[in-house]
RNA sequence: GCCCUUGUAGCUCAGCUGGUAGAGCAAUUGAUUUGUAAUCAAUAGGUCCGCGGUUCGACUCCGUGCGGGGGCACCA
């Protein structure tokens, strides 16, 4: 005799036991055509389960993420059951739902090749169209393994040992086919439509372990709707659009070569744009009262095993030999130099706090597979500060960092930024109370913030807890940049001091932060947001100059010339073109403004401005362009 | 680092099952002197990623190294 409240408070008395689709098809016949699974007391559960008791029922449609995830997370049960049809003998592995799609972990000898995917696509269509019946059973979990090991599944049977004691083993068959399975499922296989798509394949260790032996994963999309799918295809395609790589190319800003693989050659263009940040940083941090630095790129090995570096991270560092065959390290970070700026000469508590920033490029080597681009490199500039300070000065200087760096996303066209705070982890230095505050003065930074934040439990560094900020572009992607963490070990390692006011000697606390992060990364998270269409001040080539024809050649070079002399980066095309012919190509090369210059500009010492993704013309006398432009030529909170 | 995939002119790419390479754009030269997204023509341009092997013969097949791409692992 259940009573089933539904998610409006309302509630309907049920005689005798009913399944959810029962329930679905009592509430309306639509909802139980777009029924795909629901939840009990705030547990999902197929549509098929047997409701007895009195409960709260949810039913989910492909309107909310638990049903899309539901059909994604059948759809891989497909693609798995595809698969064993078309390659016999195919071990099972996992096959969860994730972000727009699904995948499944296989083991086979034979590597799977995008022909087979097609194939497999069209397995996964006859068996849609065969509508196999899912059912669930429970079995006793002994028999499972045993089952399982018969059949030399040995991933399914280390999956039966992971369900926790108490937990029921469930099997989900869909036809004859069946696997292992939380659940819960579509009614039907039919249930899933036909708009999904195999999209790659993929290597991926056994549970994520690099000890573990390598798997095949078959990733693959699938939506309630063409549209959708259409839609998500089309934003992918988008993306690859504004791929920084391919547009650094286009623009004409980096490269990269064998000879170095993950470190840039900046062009003329990339270099400028890379100048002009660090200017506007500089500036920014002068003024917020930093005192910048510069540091050796090459340092003893004896700093860096004292520092705890060479211990850590020495795999990932890189040495180098001197003749006399001393063993010098490049740094892979600028703490350790900047610690040693510090311990120069006898430091007060008055002269703390005590900011010390420098662009440090450094170098780590990063294994081959994770480079990428500009986005992981092993050879960058970070913008980098320490900040030397008591116990006392913590929150206030987490605050004063906090506000720095999000006017500067701000002045960069990130508005939306997150923050990731995470806390003491379980191997660490340091005693608890200094802990205690640190991490309060961190979360107090990142709560004043009035920001969007994630706790993550020990996720901090051993040596103290930290911010990370991320921040999220145009198209939705977040990216992680900054960062402000608190040093409870370095400065005691590197025997840092300072006389207190009791005239006694103590060991400052180090905040270690990055606005930007790596200079590079941050380029290229720039190129991708704007989708290479910088903001007039950031552009590194901001006007073209382009006359009419050949006549008025020495007038386009005298306005080319006093743009420049007013700091706007300026250059003046008289290449052998036709107007229409010069358009295409600055546009396409995303300069922010065009001057044409023709009798009319000559004759009234004017310009006509075209500004990209306009075809609107703005004439303008010269002198009038100069002072309005050249105001313009700054960051926005300047 | 691991799995898959890929490497042809400055760029984007074509080149079937082995017979030493081709297009478009860019470049150069000439003609044209252009008013808001490609003017016309000619010319030049390649150790087909490196090294080894199979073969009468390799850009094509095999091995290996390096680089790129997609993932996994890593990311102080």
């Amino acid at each position: 005799m259940p009573l089933i409240t539904l998610p409006d408070g309302n509630s309907i008395d049920f005689p005798n036991k009913v399944t959810g689709l029962e329930v679905a098809e009592k509430i309306s016949k639509s909802l139980s055509k777009q029924a795909l699974i629901m939840s009990i007391d705030g547990e999902l559960k197929d549509l098929f389960s047997i409701i007895e008791k009195d409960c709260s029922i949810k039913i989910f449609t492909s309107r909310d993420q638990e049903g899309l995830d539901a059909i994604r997370h059948d759809t891989t049960h497909i693609m798995a059951m595809a698969v064993q049809k078309i390659f016999p003998g195919t071990k099972l592995a996992i096959g969860p739902a994730i972000k727009d799609g699904f995948y499944y972990d296989f083991y086979r000898e034979d590597p799977f090749t995008p022909k087979d995917l097609e194939k497999i696509e069209i397995a996964m269509k006859e068996i849609v169209e065969k509508d196999e019946i899912t059912r669930r059973e429970v079995w006793e979990r002994d028999k499972t393994k045993d089952h399982y090991s018969k059949l030399g599944e040995k991933y399914k049977v280390e999956l039966v040992d992971m369900i926790p004691e108490g937990n029921e083993v469930s099997i989900y068959y869909h036809g004859k086919w069946y696997d292992l399975c939380r659940g819960p499922h579509l009614l039907s296989t039919g249930k899933i439509g036909k708009h999904f798509k195999l999209t790659k394949v993929a290597g991926a260790y056994w549970r994520g372990d690099s000890n573990n032996e390598m798997l095949q994963r078959i990733y693959g999309t699938c939506w309630p709707s063409q549209k959708e799918l259409d839609d998500y295809l089309k934003r992918i395609e988008e993306a690859e659009k504004r791929d920084h790589r391919k547009l650094g190319k286009e623009m004409d800003l980096f490269h990269f070569r064998e000879e170095s693989p993950g470190s840039v050659f900046w062009h003329e263009k990339g270099w400028k744009l890379f100048q002009k940040l660090v200017a506007y940083m500089r500036d920014r941090q002068n003024k917020a009262g930093y005192k910048e630095v510069n540091t050796p790129e090459i340092l003893d090995r004896a700093l860096w095993e004292k520092s705890g570096h060479w211990e850590k991270y020495g795999e990932h560092m890189y040495t180098s030999k001197t003749p006399d065959e001393k063993i010098f390290a490049i740094k892979p970070m600028n703490c350790p130099g900047h610690v040693q700026v510090f311990n120069q000469g006898l430091k007060s508590y008055r002269d703390l706090p005590l900011r010390i920033s420098e662009f440090g490029k450094v170098h780590r080597y990063e294994p081959s597979g994770a480079l990428h681009g500009l986005l992981r490199v092993r050879a960058f500039t970070q913008d980098d500060a320490h900040i030397f300070c008591t116990e006392d000065q913590i929150t206030e200087e987490c605050l004063i960092v906090t506000n720095l760096i999000l006017d500067i996303y701000k002045d960069l066209g990130f508005e939306n930024v997150i923050l990731k705070y995470s806390d003491r982890p379980d191997l660490r230095v340091g005693d608890d109370n200094v802990w205690d505050k640190a991490e309060k003065a961190l979360l107090d930074a990142v709560k004043a913030s009035k920001l969007e934040y994630t706790i993550n439990k020990g996720e901090g560094a051993f040596y103290g807890p930290k911010i990370e900020f991320v921040l999220r572009d145009a198209i939705g992607r977040d990216w992680q940049c900054g960062t402000l963490q608190v040093d409870l070990n370095l400065p005691g390692r590197l025997e840092a001091s300072f006389v207190d006011s009791d005239g006694t000697k103590k060991v400052p606390v180090m905040l270690h932060r990055a606005l930007f992060g790596s200079l590079e990364r941050f380029i290229g998270i720039l190129i991708e947001n704007y989708a290479g269409k910088f903001p007039f001040w950031i552009a590194p080539l901001q006007v073209v100059v382009i006359p009419i024809s050949e006549e008025f050649d020495a007038y386009a070079k005298e306005v080319n010339e006093k743009i420049n002399n007013v700091g706007m980066n300026s250059e003046v095309d008289l290449k052998n073109h036709n107007l229409n012919y010069k358009i295409r190509e600055h546009s396409l090369s995303k300069i922010p403004l065009l001057l044409i210059c023709g009798k009319k500009e000559v004759d009234s010492n004017s310009v006509t401005i075209r500004r990209l993704d306009t075809n609107k013309q703005e004439n303008m006398e010269l002198n009038l362009f100069l002072k309005k432009f050249s105001a313009l030529n700054k960051a926005p909170s300047n």
